[in-house]
DNA sequence: CTCAACTGATAATGCGCGTAATCAGATTGG
DNA sequence: CCAATCTGATTACGCGCATTATCAGTTGAG
């Protein structure tokens, strides 16, 4: 209770063995419930022991442990841009709310690693040539922005990593934890198609990332597959949200009479611009997207494919902890989960 | 790349002094910015180890870091529930922005404690003897449901810890970031009878806990202080929704015109109720809340005090950041932060 | 020419724990 | 009565690293 007695350095299991007239090896033999190793403890002695221990109120070092042992019984969650700020929750939540209930059930700790910034703001999984991630027995690996080589190198280094999405890495095979966005946007066209729509237009962000890749594959099969039922089915690249603005006049006199966003974002700047043109969504035009992500909260409720997020983080740990179970075995686990849709109030049947 | 591999072991220090023809130590110093402590290392040898380094791709191990040199650069969070489903998210979200925010700062890493639970699903801190918190340097604590006797047990053990919000336990001075609830009730009050309300009742939900304890401080503070301009100033006790709704009716009989809940969700009740009765609010009766904390999102627009909680979450890493660095200095650290007030549309002037 | 001071590196040790190898004594069976 | 077995415990060692003490060689001042 004295404010400044000397930082009162921790019992040790020595100090325990001391105290209980044992050896070490009969301490660590308790603790870790006397049955594991060669060493056996009678059942007076593991008293006498465990009467030591309460008495220092010893408690095993985990780094010691550790090194020791093998495994922290960690999972590692990196991410390049910070977790918890407003915009970014939103799009985070889902995989974490998974992430957390897969962790938890395997028992293990959940570590973010949000000190692994370089220079300035930017995270980084090798800081000064050192594999940060290594506090944890392996990663779930989250996020858009991402620095590519330096994944490469982590996969090439065998650390256990796990995506939550699919990615495809030059020279190494990636384990991840995918939403079939492909299937997906398949299915919505199908639907489209079969809501009577002859004409389809897809906004699309001009992103080449893995997840928007899937979506276009997705596309190009419906627009084969319905080749007989469709009068067109368009790709229109839209970076920005004033692309959209500008181009929906234009669809609307060309006759399309459903477009397809990458987002809900772009798909209510969409439909924003068709009561713009005085046209009512989804009256005149359907507007539907291929995610429900959106950085502001939007206006309408768009009718969307849903990411199975919270079964995406899930999945992904436990992959992680199968890799993890079985080492030896350093085939890329994959698991591939199928997508909702969220049926909002943008899409309908053309006018007849 | 093929697929079954012995496990490759890691490349270790020594491994790397051999390749490069020098003792472990040298690879040690210049691993570690060969300057601390008492080796020195020539740019040539330097430039060959870091060779070597890169050659072998070799990462230190952080659990051996940790064992040898003390600290793993890792803040816990310790909550007895998880963390982030929808509805507890809503409660721990603004904590945690802080938290990571202050965190990254420190360049350290977060770790979440989700392996911590004994049996079943309940959390634990201690978990068959063993502080599960060890994992990090120190640990944040947040939450409402506690073990107090644990809690205890690990100040005791002399374990950094800090508490978000205030604490009390027996035999023991914790450190906390807290937020002032008493002023912000004192406040709250005031501004009421300011406003010229001079019977004001208080729904109190019946915690003990200090958050509460403190706002029941703050309110009789208020009600000595304005004596004279205050016919009546009562506290009733509602533990759940129907009591709120049960009592309202003979509040608003017996003259009293303004209502403060311990929360927006009993807030929103007492609103209810009041309109049940054909009242308006605040036209004919006004309400606020001590808390804008609610597990429902509540329909109304409620005037409410607010908790910090970002600055919450911040300062009390920063104070185990501070415990960190001055071990020696036991003394709890603490910081009490003012509350906003979140001007909602059911707080008015009584009817004249 | 000698001793001090400095540079660049090595050897040795300890951090706290898990565990394989080993050992002393008690029991048992033949 | 002795070898075989089993129980209960000890010793010794290694995990991978940081650090301290130490040492050989070089330089410089007096």
């Amino acid at each position: 209770m004295n404010g400044t007695e000397p930082p009162r350095k921790r019992p040790t299991q020595a100090d325990v063995a001391r105290l209980a007239k044992v050896s070490p090896a009969v301490v660590s033999a308790v603790v870790n419930g006397r049955s594991g190793g060669g060493v056996r403890v009678g059942d007076r002695t593991a008293a006498r022991v465990e009467q030591a221990i309460r008495q220092l109120g010893y408690v095993p070092n985990v780094a010691a442990r550790n090194l020791a042992g093998g495994r922290s019984d960690i999972i590692g969650v990196f991410t390049y841009e910070a977790l918890f700020p407003m915009d970014a929750m939103s799009f985070y939540h889902p995989f974490l709310m998974g992430v957390e209930e897969a962790v938890e059930e395997l028992d293990c700790h959940l570590l973010l690693f949000t000190g692994s910034h370089v220079d300035g703001r930017r995270r980084a999984i090798y800081k000064n040539g050192i594999n940060t991630l290594q506090h944890a027995d392996g990663a779930v690996i989250v996020g858009q922005a991402e620095n590519r080589e330096e994944l490469t190198a982590l996969l090439r280094e065998g650390f256990p990593a796990v995506f939550i999405g699919r990615r495809e890495l030059p020279g190494a095979e990636a384990s991840y934890a995918a939403a079939d966005y492909s299937g997906a946007t398949r299915g919505l066209v199908e639907r489209i198609s079969g809501l009577g729509h002859r004409r389809i237009a897809r906004l699309h962000g001009g992103s080449a990332h893995e997840s928007i890749v899937d979506r276009d594959a997705g596309f190009a099969a419906a627009r084969e597959q319905l080749a007989g039922r469709l009068d067109a089915a368009d790709v229109f690249v839209t970076p920005h949200s004033g692309a959209v603005t500008e181009l929906v006049p234009r669809l609307v006199e060309q006759g399309y009479t459903c477009l397809i966003a990458d987002d809900c974002d772009r798909a209510d700047d969409a439909c924003a611009a068709a009561e713009q043109l005085g046209l009512s969504v989804p009256g005149d035009l359907s507007v539907a997207a291929l995610s429900e992500f959106s950085l502001a909260p939007t206006a309408r409720d768009v009718t969307t494919v849903v990411t199975p997020g919270r079964e995406m983080g899930a999945a992904a740990v436990r992959l992680l902890a199968d890799i993890l179970k079985n080492p030896s075995d350093r085939s890329p686990r994959r698991t591939v989960l199928d997508c909702g849709l969220h049926d909002g109030g943008t899409l309908a049947a053309p006018r007849a």
